[in-house]
DNA sequence: CATCCGTGGGA
DNA sequence: TTCCCAAGGAT
């Protein structure tokens, strides 16, 4: 029953030593070619395992490389990436491909700094790259990596809705210095939070840091504070947005205004998402006023 | 810094 | 059924 911070040497080794038994067998981590990763990051944003795995699969064989990426037109890595959500991210994907066949002679750099200013990759994503595909030392701070903290440090049930100062300067103090095991501890806190200490019924009997985890030894306290909102989504733009592309990816060619038209019955909105979506770059208009994919 | 951006499955 | 949320990013 600790009454402060668990000591950092105690939670390294033995969560990475729980992990060295526990983790998944995942195909980008099993090959973690630096582009595997990369893929396999962008679509794990806000995604889980499960509904990427045949996608990153099929992803994988038709491009094996970022230049195979970058050769095809966009429109062609959004009616991929398929139902996976946030259609966008295969387009910063598909530019990501491009800049790295045009910055970086076709390799996915290596360093923080360089993976940051690549579309679609923030900071969870570029040091996840750096971490998992280059073995570099980096804070891997997602919402697993969050959720375990504030529950074993902080002795909270969730963390605050975005990182603070206070949380990115714990996460660095709790990074081991050593490289190899800097990385081993980035991926090995993930998967803790993925399969033990999840949001909801965490598994604290299979932890290998209960005994040392602040908010056990509080008495699992509810969070207090503002309620966390959730997301709406009937009858959002985003609801939309998804109903119009899901007709145009599932087509076959070009499709016309009236057949996009029958799938939101909202017109002002219909109008408003297509002329998003055309903005976008995840929609194109024919010459004859029908919409595709981007060529 | 708050809000927007898809989708589907489990509790 | 409803609610929650899953390896976030861009603005």
């Amino acid at each position: 029953m600790p009454a402060t911070t668990p000591p950092p040497r105690e939670l390294h080794e033995r969560i990475i030593d729980w992990f060295g038994v526990h983790r998944r067998s995942l195909p980008w981590r099993d090959d973690p070619a630096p582009w595997r990763v990369m893929v396999s990051e962008l679509m794990l944003q806000q995604t889980p395992v499960v509904r990427v795995l045949p996608v990153f699969e099929a992803w994988m064989e038709r491009w094996p490389t970022p230049a195979d990426l970058a050769a095809e037109p966009s429109g062609e890595a959004v009616r991929a990436w398929g139902r996976l959500g946030y259609p966008r991210r295969a387009l910063r994907l598909h530019a990501a491909a491009t800049a790295i066949v045009a910055d970086h002679g076709g390799e996915v750099p290596s360093t923080y700094e360089e993976l940051l200013t690549l579309p679609g990759v923030g900071d969870y994503t570029a040091a996840a790259i750096a971490s998992f595909a280059y073995g570099r030392r980096a804070v891997v701070l997602d919402t697993n990596v969050r959720r375990v903290f504030a529950r074993v440090v902080e002795g909270v049930q969730y963390p605050a809705p975005t990182v603070r100062r206070a949380e990115r300067d714990l996460a660095t103090s709790l990074l081991p210095d050593d490289e190899d095991r800097a990385a081993a501890w980035a991926a090995a806190t993930m998967e803790l939070g993925a399969l033990v200490c999840t949001a909801r019924s965490p598994r604290c009997e299979a932890c290998p840091v209960a005994d040392l985890c602040r908010w056990r030894a509080a008495g699992y306290p509810e969070h207090d504070g503002p309620p966390r909102r959730g997301q709406a989504w009937h009858g959002t733009d985003r609801q939309c947005r998804g109903a119009l592309m899901a007709v145009v990816r599932d087509a076959d060619g070009p499709v016309a205004p009236e057949v996009v038209a029958a799938s939101w019955s909202d017109a002002a909105q219909r109008e408003r998402c297509l002329d998003s979506l055309l903005d976008d770059g995840l929609l194109d208009l024919t010459p004859d006023g029908r919409l595709t994919l981007p060529g």
